[in-house]
DNA sequence: GTCTATAGACCGATAGAC
DNA sequence: GTCTATCGGTCTATAGAC
């Protein structure tokens, strides 16, 4: 299961966000995880310090890259002449299909689901504080592409899309997938699905 | 917090519900619940048996009042001449709104939507088993409703409808609220809100 | 039905040898 | 950096007095 050309530090962080992602930060111990990474026990201490600070890198390893990958297509779209609320949804979800496409990144996406949906102040704050500025911009944009929606709508309907999305990609490798069809043509019509499914719902009377 | 002219069992209850709903399944202990509920250690065991049959009984006590006001609800709307998008979805979102306008019930929405991030499959497969109907009947009629729009995209939008109304559901009662507005019209901005973008979600061409 | 007390297991974290 | 061993604390569940 977890790879072991990897150094210690890698394989603890790749079996942790599968557990984690499995049965939640408090329902997976530590013991799981450095047994499911083969790895000692102390080692976790050692690298990381605690299980929350595991925790943190967890979110940092996949969310420095994605929040920047996200902002490099929002910019894309920006700088068109004429850009269109699907492709600034585009801009948000493929980065993200990316993601899910790595080496463990369906799991993450999966715990990146589980950290919205735990309402704990701790890693909400986390995220926000750290993250929470890409979401502004992609807010901003797509509040100019809708110039007559009154502004509390749109905060319904951004909160309704995140929702939508969450829940969706939350359920990547899960039951969904019909049999004959790759990952990557999987995610790939989940995400045409979604993009038009949003911009409907954001563009409604 | 607990209001102590309830029973035991009741107190056990609605201690779990916040307490399951703030920390999460494994994230709250019985000693947590009983002594918020302010009542011994033991009586979980004496009155339910385990944690698990606990959780169990505290989805009952709600989701069976739920589903029959769902149902009885769609009932109405399948029984008029013309039944519209808007109102099969009002069918699904007014009940479950009654719902969180109950003692503890907004508590309990926040549950719900964690048991459905949580991907634990004994959770799952309860809640599928006993209420997994209503939702089939909602999506016959919705597929009724919309006679071009082909299955699989069908299930993808179902499922996108799902996820924004829990994620909206689940922070209920959390940040969002704007001062001196009252729960119940909060919930009732939310639920209109819900309806339109939903509706035009389902109907994107 | 409600309590105390405790069994038996697991937890995160650390000290200290190698 | 990696190991063993262990501390101090928590957990669920239960036995048995009242």
């Amino acid at each position: 299961m977890i790879n072991p050309h990897f150094s210690t530090k890698e394989r603890i962080l790749s079996a942790a966000e599968d557990l984690f992602a499995k049965s939640g930060f408090a329902g997976a111990s530590l013991r799981q995880v450095t047994s499911a990474a083969n790895v000692n026990l102390a080692a976790v201490n050692y690298h990381f310090g605690s299980k929350e600070n595991l925790i943190n890198e967890l979110f940092k390893r996949r969310l420095d890259d994605l929040t920047a990958a996200r902002m490099a297509a929002l910019d894309k779209v920006r700088s068109s002449r004429q850009a269109t609320l699907e492709q600034v949804l585009e801009a948000f979800v493929q980065p993200a299909l990316s993601l899910a496409s790595e080496r463990g990144g369906s799991s993450f996406v999966r715990l990146l689901a589980r950290a919205f949906a735990e309402h704990d102040q701790r890693l909400r704050r986390f995220v926000s504080d750290n993250y929470g500025h890409v979401l502004k911009e992609f807010a901003k944009v797509i509040a100019q592409l809708l110039p007559n929606l009154p502004k509390d709508a749109l905060y319904w309907r951004l909160d309704f899309v995140s929702g939508a999305l969450t829940y969706a990609m939350s359920d990547f490798g899960m039951i969904k997938k019909p049999a004959g069809v790759t990952d990557e043509q999987h995610r790939r019509t989940a995400a045409e699905h979604f993009v038009r499914f949003a911009a409907a719902g954001l563009r409604a009377p």
